[in-house]
DNA sequence: CGCCAGATTGACT
DNA sequence: GTCAATCTGGCGG
């Protein structure tokens, strides 16, 4: 079945309604002739100065990125992990959707090479390791993700019932908004755990 | 230029 | 439970 990728337009719109919006839909990894692939089930928006966890807050590079052309990945690198973020904004706004976990469908044989082990449970069950499963690096910084011919592309996917979907605070940020801005499918399995005892 | 903090993970006491 | 690895940008903590 052929899934076709999701318009720029989608991501033109507030941060937070691309985030809920994003749950279900399909990312897509060309690596040589292999496809990798998976569908989004975690998700958090991130704004810009008005956001204290943003890192447009920063300004460089990455805001930048964040004010700019929306559709396109940001690849936030920190403690030795790359995770993805694709640019969501208004228009002359700020903001983007960071995905902090993905269901697999295909290529599972590569992920569990790319990660390193083959526990399912483990693969894609968090920010970090799902990129690491995808071998999505710094070099997709700045890469559209609305080409169908795309190495790297977010396509139409399943259709997720509004009362799947929860939501709760932002994980491992230190001064969140007072808006719960995460949201995940509730009860799938690789929804990202937070840590017992932090 | 060095140090700090942050949207994390996995190894080890 | 604790700690370190390592990318980015700001600031002189």
């Amino acid at each position: 079945m052929k899934h076709s990728t999701i318009p720029k337009k989608f991501y033109m719109r507030n941060p937070k309604e691309v985030a809920v919006d994003l749950l279900g839909k399909i990312v897509t990894r060309r690596y040589g002739e292999k496809i990798i692939s998976g569908y989004i089930v975690e998700v958090e928006a991130y704004y810009g100065r008005e956001d204290p966890a943003s890192r447009a807050r920063r300004g460089g590079n990455l805001a930048e990125t964040m004010r700019g052309e929306v559709g396109v990945a940001l690849i936030y690198g920190i403690h030795r992990q790359w995770l993805f973020n694709v640019v969501a904004h208004e228009k002359d706004s700020v903001g983007a959707v960071l995905i902090r976990a993905v269901h697999p469908l295909k290529g599972l044989e590569l992920m569990m090479k790319f990660r390193g082990t083959s526990n399912l449970k483990e693969l894609t069950n968090g920010p970090g390791k799902w990129t690491k499963a995808f071998k999505i690096d710094k070099k997709f910084h700045g890469t559209p993700l609305y080409l169908e011919g795309g190495e790297l592309k977010i396509t139409e996917g399943l259709r997720i019932e509004k009362d799947r979907i929860q939501y709760a605070f932002r994980i491992g940020v230190s001064r969140d908004l007072p808006t719960p801005l995460r949201f995940y499918i509730k009860d799938d399995p690789y929804v990202s755990r937070r840590r017992r005892n932090v």
